[in-house]
DNA sequence: GTCTATATACAGATAGAC
DNA sequence: GTCTATCTGTATATAGAC
């Protein structure tokens, strides 16, 4: 591996764990076994480092999700999973992610808008769900589809930073999700 | 307001927006208006500092809940609506909090598991009031306590870093929270 | 491209006058 | 209690040899 991906993957790893200000150059440096005058080579500075770094963390982000030949409460239900799949699998960088909105120094905005967007996306898409159901008859009429979905998606965001936070929550998160779709999906559900 | 209050409300002031890597001594200082010696004086290090203001910070955070005379599923639309009023109340320090907890090298242990304490005081607290009510007949036997306890929480939780983190939520949490009551209380309450 | 050596700034912390 | 002046370490960043 070459010496700037060896110090991109050291300074990912540095970032996401420790954050922005808390590591140094001599510590990526220092973990990447090359001098610190290289880093400056490769990277302008350490901020451009660090944008490079969430740029190569956000790109495998994305939202292909088939919903073929489901019926609109099964594919809210698959869309849950997906959602808690694709969370589980980015777990460092999810958390990285979050830690970044609730704080630090260094705000890449394009890029937080890029996740905001994705989240919207996300939302708007169980919210379409909702309504198709609605006009077929699968979903009840008495919800809100927008104001509904939403609540889909701060529970889901919501078992996510429990994970994070709680030492060993005793419910497993698993087990939350899945009580998620019996009381979010199924009660709504027609029949 | 004496030298070492006004350290006191500066420094929280700065932690809590900015976290504690990146504020320097020299910037409480500064905003403080005295000398950075004079710190020193007051508070024997910055992570003593520190320590002084997360206790400060988490000192009114405490749970005094009246619930006589209600029924059961009451006595969760009021638990849920006493933590949404808590958390709008305390905002600040509640995201300061949460920050911490996924990321910054000064963590006090035994701080963060009062908080933690807490936390899962509420979420015994609701699971109680559910067994409660599935023996007294007010709650659906369809459902685990426990784990409905614990979506319960999440659902809270998500509603609430989303209000951090989405610039305005379309939805706004107060529908959210009322939508949260709806489903996951409504739907368990037998009548 | 990669290094050693160095410049410069600022961090946390101390000494000592008042 | 509060200050100015200073120490010491380490940070980002640069210069220049190879």
């Amino acid at each position: 591996m070459d010496a700037r991906t060896k110090i991109l993957e050291t300074a990912t790893r540095l970032f996401a764990t420790q954050g922005y200000d808390s590591t140094s150059l001599s510590q990526v440096a220092r973990d990447a076994s090359v001098s610190k005058a290289l880093i400056f080579w490769h990277f302008e500075t350490k901020e451009s480092l660090f944008q490079e770094v969430v740029s190569r963390t956000i790109e495998p982000y994305s939202l292909e999700i088939d919903l073929e030949g489901l019926s609109e409460p099964e594919q809210l239900r698959r869309l849950i999973d997906l959602y808690y799949e694709f969370v589980t699998q980015n777990l460092y960088s999810v958390r990285f992610f979050l830690s970044l909105f609730l704080r630090e120094s260094a705000r890449p905005d394009d890029l937080f808008a890029r996740i905001i967007d994705l989240h919207e996306l996300y939302r708007r898409q169980l919210a379409e769900v909702i309504e198709r159901g609605q006009r077929g008859g699968t979903v009840s009429h008495d919800v809100d589809a927008a104001t509904h979905a939403a609540l889909i998606t701060s529970a889901l965001n919501g078992i996510l930073v429990q994970g994070f936070v709680l030492p060993t929550p005793s419910p497993t998160p698993e087990a939350i999700v899945s009580r998620l779709k019996a009381t979010l999906v199924d009660t709504i559900q027609v029949q």
